[in-house]
DNA sequence: CAGGTCCCCTGCTGGC
DNA sequence: TGCCAGCAGGGGACCT
């Protein structure tokens, strides 16, 4: 998916559109949008029909958007290619996108979800709280604050890090340690920070984890400025346009082309079935891999 | 419990 | 031109 800074530019064109005004209808259109919807298909459409959207929110890669009734907030999660696109109140319903899985009709206005690999998903839940006691929607409760969250404690979650046996990358891309990031910021963060995705957290001091949180959260922040990262068509924000962060990508994506701080190739490494983007010289492996 | 693997989907690309 | 393997930014289920 888009990761944070991408689920972000979404959470952004949501909340310039739909907040004080009422859903008519909702519709899943396919029957996996619908898969974490305790009660199915029926019970989105009727949980949201009538209600008034307030604000918006995110968590990590988790956005939504709350109603005027607190059991009721529109969770979605874009998988690897969700969308939403809000049209004209004019726009033709009948035309779907061959991609759409569910729409909405709020105040006569078209909100589409579009999903070509039905990764992402929808669903109508209760507001609830994280064990901090911070507001979050259900199924949402799970996922750890992201680096750009008010009160993220880069130290907290690095000690934190530190107690597993396990590869830094691997709990870089585990929601429930720290959230938002995905397999290109988690690679463009290690690199900035000139550590190796196998090097395991419990071997590396507290000092340099801060110090790829950090570089997680800086090359975040620069992504969200630049409207997030796009290689194609299916990451978008709500009026269908594409982010130029790729070309501020250092080694995602990058193989064979010359690291930005030393000019060593850039090498990819398969890793827990995706791939990784590395700098050999700046990324040194750990001495005894695993 | 923690760690690791597999699998869910569609569509595109590159090699044969 | 066709076919097939491999790959894609997600995470949940299930195994040990």
């Amino acid at each position: 998916m888009p990761e944070l800074p991408e689920v972000e530019v979404v959470r952004r064109g949501l909340a310039s559109h739909l907040p004080g005004r009422r859903v008519d209808e909702a519709a899943v259109l396919h029957p996996r949008t619908a898969r974490r919807q305790p009660g199915g298909a029926q019970q989105f459409a009727d949980l949201l029909r009538g209600r008034t959207l307030t604000s918006t929110g995110r968590r990590g890669k988790f956005l939504w958007v709350a109603t005027d009734d607190p059991e009721v907030v529109l969770l979605a999660h874009l998988g690897m290619s969700g969308q939403f696109r809000v049209d004209d109140p004019a726009a033709e319903l009948q035309v779907p996108h061959r991609h759409a899985r569910a729409l909405l009709r709020v105040d006569g206005r078209p909100v589409w979800f579009l999903d070509q690999r039905t990764f992402g998903w929808l669903a109508a839940v209760p507001m609830a709280s994280d064990p901090r006691g911070i507001a979050v929607p259900r199924l949402v409760e799970a996922i750890a604050p992201d680096p750009t969250e008010a009160g993220f404690d880069a130290r907290a979650v690095a000690r934190a890090l530190r107690s597993h046996r396990v590869e830094v990358k691997r709990l870089l891309l585990d929601q429930s340690k720290v959230s938002g990031i995905g397999n290109i910021y988690a690679d463009e963060a290690l690199w900035r920070a000139g550590v190796h995705p196998g090097r395991r957290a419990d071997r590396l001091d507290v000092a340099t984890l801060v110090r790829v949180l950090d570089a997680a959260a800086a090359v975040m922040a620069a992504a969200l400025a630049e409207g997030g990262t796009s290689f194609d068509s299916l990451y978008v924000n709500v009026n269908g346009e594409s982010g130029y962060f790729s070309r501020g990508l250092a080694v995602y994506g990058r193989a064979g082309q010359p690291c930005p701080r030393c000019a060593a190739p850039i090498v990819r490494q398969s890793f827990m079935n995706r791939s990784s983007h590395l700098c050999p010289r700046c990324q040194r492996p750990p001495r005894a891999p695993h």
